[in-house]
RNA sequence: UCAGACGGCUGGGCGGCCGCGGCCGUUUCGGCGGUCGAGGAAAGUCCGGGCUCCACGACGACAUGGCGGCGGGUAACGCCCGCCGGGGGCGACCCCAGGGAAAGCGCCACAGAAAGCAAACCGCCUCUCUUCAUGAGAGGUAAGGGUGAAAGGGUGCGGUAAGAGCGCACCGCGUCGGCGGCGACGUCGACGGCACGGCAAGCCCCGCCAGGAGCAAGACCGAAUAGGGAUUCCGCGCCGGCGCAAGCCGGUAGGGCCGUCGUUGGCCUGAGGCGUCCGGGUUGGUCGCGAGAACCGUCCCGCAAGGGCCGGUCCAGAGGAAUGGUCGCCGCAUCCGGCUCCAGGGUUCGCCCUGGAUCGGGUGGCACAGAACCCGGCUUAUAGGCCGUCUGAUCCG
RNA sequence: GCGCCCUUAGCUCAACCGGAUAGAGCAUCCGCCUUCUAAGCGGACGGUUGCAGGUUCGAGUCCUGCAGGGCGCG
């Protein structure tokens, strides 16, 4: 794998939204984070953002979304997997929440769902290295 | 210096007196004091949201309305930013409803031989027959003429009986492939050899989006009147239980609703229901109602639209509805006069004319326009003034 | 607060699925008829199709934005 900047494109269309709340999923503090390994061979990652009714009205679910789209902005080029659909769900500290925290939860999800998803895999495949 | 392009800002200022609306304080309930008090469009209501109530089981198809290059921004948009393609301009820059016409239907008036599928009016050429001239017939053509908005690729060379993509080059078109780009698309090469006209702001097809209503939404408190009358239309089937009966209860057929249809499912009704008109009462209060997608500033990300972090600020809210009037000074516009200065021109050397600066006075004004639940856009109206970036021409260095 | 419609000669109205000089009636003016007037007959005048853009070869007609007027619901 390159260093090269992986092309990170946003999440709109509703079945995408659907498969990656199959896979996955991690809650830490204000976000919960799903994520999907589309398998499809192209190192594009997608986002999608979600926000209940739950959190509130329009206005705080609007502000919920942009706090985690700037986080996910600076988060996720380092931590996020080539292949991955990734979903952050608002909870209902969101809004509120510190800038600083609200980066440490998603990054801590992220982390958590990387481990996670190799264990995962590890069973089926075979060829994949033994850990160290 | 002149002409022009684009973007942004501002929307007379200060003071005195009288007056208006909200809130707070005070009050001897008359007032008094303090504080705040319209816009960039508050407008048109043309789009998009918030908010509130109502409706909403699921799946598929359809209907209706809108949108329409690509990518991004956004809560969302028909908006904005960037890019692509086309058109205009010397240029800065501007304009474009800019998907599909080889899915189908329809239309293309007049003119013209012919208006969508190939054809041939005048021509041109060959052959045959004929004649004094010429004319007739058969065939080949589409270069030229003419009509039109548009006539089946364009220009040039070759070629030919005359011609023709018949052949070749370039351009255009189409197909295929390579390369670049997220993409619209660009570019290169090969092939085809002209077939495929325009209109979708005509129907339509494709893709995408969309529940309905609106602050008179809606919530609470209080008051008053009444449990009415007239009338159109549709309907009142069956079974069981209780009862002497009138009747009551339950079920079912049936009917209605969920935009339409289908599958499946649910709810209401099941003997009354809906509509129209007349009559009667109320015409009160409180909340909703402004601390928000708000404004200002630093930093970060982004070409930009825009987004995030942190810090700071509090900024109209009433009802058919409050910001006005007047005076003084200044600013701006305009008119008259003075004559001090400057420039140009004329001159009978007295001065005169034009323009500018300056002084005095007068006049008239100082745009468009007034929040009604709140935001984001668009559109339209708008005297004058200011700032920035850029382009062209001319002059000087 | 919503929804819908209209605008063509001085007045009242036409104009087909977009097709070329935008038509009628009344009014006005001129002439004929009549002694004169009215009526009648013949003729003439009269239009930025509300305004500004766009689509199209072509717009009164289609589309967009304004302006003016009218109607309905709450």
């Amino acid at each position: 794998m390159t260093d090269a900047p992986i092309k990170i494109e946003r999440l709109r269309k509703r079945p995408d939204f659907l498969a990656a709340a199959r896979a996955f999923s991690c809650a830490r503090g204000a976000v919960v984070v799903q994520a999907r390994d589309r398998a499809d061979d192209t190192p594009l990652v997608r986002v999608g953002f979600t926000a209940t009714r739950k959190v509130g009205g329009a206005v705080v679910r609007n502000r919920a979304k942009r706090r985690m789209r700037a986080a996910a902005h600076e988060v996720l080029p380092g931590l996020a997997r080539p292949g991955f659909d990734y979903v952050l769900i608002a909870r209902s500290g969101a809004p509120a929440r510190a800038w600083p925290r609200l980066l440490d939860d998603v990054k801590s999800a992220l982390i958590s769902l990387a481990t996670e998803s190799d264990r995962q895999a590890r069973p089926s495949a075979t060829a994949t290295p033994p850990p160290a």
